[in-house]
DNA sequence: ATGAAAGCGCTAACAG
DNA sequence: CTGTTAGCGCTTTCAT
């Protein structure tokens, strides 16, 4: 097998110098037509392509990659916003490298570093819990990063791309208070988490405007996955007064919540922040929040793309919106 | 903004060579032990990290990237087969650049040649209907590929993951069969695509297994996402001779074959290619067809490796197995 | 309009 | 045990 043809090569072939095929790999001119003819047809012949790591390691080139660390790529909401950003990406020339953390700092700060190694443009990270001193300007050098999903506090702050999550379950709680509900309980996953705590908030600020007073006994947090949020579900309705209603901080809380209404037979309105197939085909009614993550991944990319271009100044926030749908059976109100 | 340092700054820092350098960061022998602890030094203090563009273009070395090019990153399939890949990539030290070709032949080859522009040492894709004359040899010099989800033909052939599509469906396919069913009916999506074909292979496996012949008038093929499929339903719910049972052969047409039998008010068992969350939670009963996506990643990643380490021989097809799990009210039976 | 030389950061081969 | 030299493929600078 014969090796990869290089630059020299297409010159030995075309009859001119390396430095007229550079020329004419990226239009530069000034180069002869006729020349630069004669270099595009031995490239075709040999199927040269451009080494796109000798390039950039010239100095003042770039690597045209962008880094990206996300919990779990597997996870739809973290897929959907890689696909915003590859899109962006691909449209600027770059190309995405992808590497899930498994929400675990030790491996955020080590797949940070291997990006890093591979002379990485720019990064994108969802980040995990914890200390992120590893953001800080000595270690990133430079390095341009966004954060989404979730803030993080660094000096200097960085651009940052985040969901309207307080507003969002505000309205979603609202609407369960509207048709009368006064006991609504909150399922929540690890409560240290930011959009949790968020839409925490929101569900306390539903109350407030709407004058209900939440009962603390039906706030429940702490839950990982559908097993968990499943029998936090049942022990709710379990309780001597239950809740007459619910609000899921999210997807996988709310298909565990819903589990556990169908385990007891016992159906009352849902709300979530979240959309989910198969909502709207309940026996009770579901009030969801829905958002658009694959535009959060462009966000985020073109955060990033101005300030390699030099375009941005200060560190942005910019808080996407969210839209309210109600789902299945229309009657919302108290049983 | 200072330089980022190289392997000559961390040398005279400590005092020794950039060769030397290289020696401790690459573990190699023999070096002082206290040389070694200098240089470690130096390291940390500059906080110095190997430049992989430069290393990899030495001749004999390695990129350590993975390229990965499936339809779209954003669909949660492709997402955690990238997932599997990127475990195995991770545990090789391997980084994998995520590619989407939106199902595009012209965007999928786009995208293979900016891979190779970045040296990846190895390709997985998820091809894309269409020929796949730039997989071969010249095009691709050598460079080792694995195929997932959907074969492609080439010569010499490629390493390929599938799964068991065609047992898969029949077994499905069969306990409607075996509850009485005799009109099944079938919703597809494209009808060229791989996978699609082979489930409905399964279903007339399973109509000749159990003796039974399928009206060919129930078989619908054709539809993209829910919306067409939705009226797929409710066209054969419509018909004089309605079917008493229907099989999806994946997730979206099952979505939208819901959507069609809630929007008629008449709900018949399904069965369908693919799991999903709630099909336990639904008025009629549903048989899924469950695999491990993530684990087709895996695979695919570890016959890619296999072949970088050159202990491959003749190529692979690697079928990986699927279960069958009834959801929902219990009885199949024919209403 | 084109080419020669130098060097990006790293490591293989060879000296010492 | 350590250092020197050379060169991977490309592009910048400066000649021609």
């Amino acid at each position: 097998m014969s090796r990869r043809p290089t630059m020299h090569d297409v010159a030995r072939i075309a009859g001119v110098s390396a430095k007229t095929v550079s020329r004419v790999v990226n239009n530069e001119t000034p180069v002869d037509p006729l020349t630069r003819a004669r270099v595009q047809q031995a490239i075709a012949e040999l199927g040269f392509r451009r080494n796109e790591q000798a390039r950039s390691l010239r100095p003042g080139q770039t690597s045209a990659l962008i880094g990206l660390v996300t919990g779990d790529l597997g996870n739809p909401f973290y897929s959907a916003i890689a696909r915003g950003i590859e899109d962006v990406a691909h449209r600027r020339g770059h190309l995405l490298l992808t590497t899930s953390s498994d929400e675990r700092p030790d491996r955020e700060r080590q797949l940070i570093d291997a990006l890093l190694q591979h002379n990485i443009e720019g990064l994108i990270i969802v980040p995990t819990l914890g200390q992120h001193d590893y953001l800080s300007p000595a270690f990133l050098r430079g390095l341009p990063v966004v954060a989404v999903d979730r803030p993080v506090h660094t000096h200097p702050p960085l651009d940052t791309v985040l969901l309207d999550n307080r507003h969002g379950a505000a309205l979603a709680v609202t609407s369960l208070l509207q048709a009368g509900h006064t006991r609504v309980a909150v399922i929540d996953g690890e409560s240290a988490v930011f959009t949790g705590a968020e839409r925490i908030a929101g569900y306390h600020d539903a109350h407030r405007q709407q004058k209900v007073t939440p009962d603390a006994t039906l706030l429940r947090q702490g839950f990982h996955g559908e097993t968990q949020a499943e029998t936090a579900m049942t022990d709710l309705l379990d309780l001597p007064a239950p809740p007459t209603a619910v609000f899921a901080t999210n997807n996988r809380i709310a298909i565990g919540a819903l589990n556990g209404m169908h385990r007891r037979k016992h159906w009352i309105p849902l709300a979530v922040f979240d959309d989910f197939d198969l909502a709207g085909m309940l026996p009770t009614p579901v009030t969801v929040v829905a958002y658009d993550a694959v535009e959060m991944g462009r966000q985020a990319a073109e955060l990033l793309f101005a300030r390699l271009d030099g375009l941005s100044a200060d560190p942005q926030v910019r808080t996407l919106p969210v839209t309210v749908h109600q789902r299945g059976p229309g009657n919302l109100a108290v049983n």
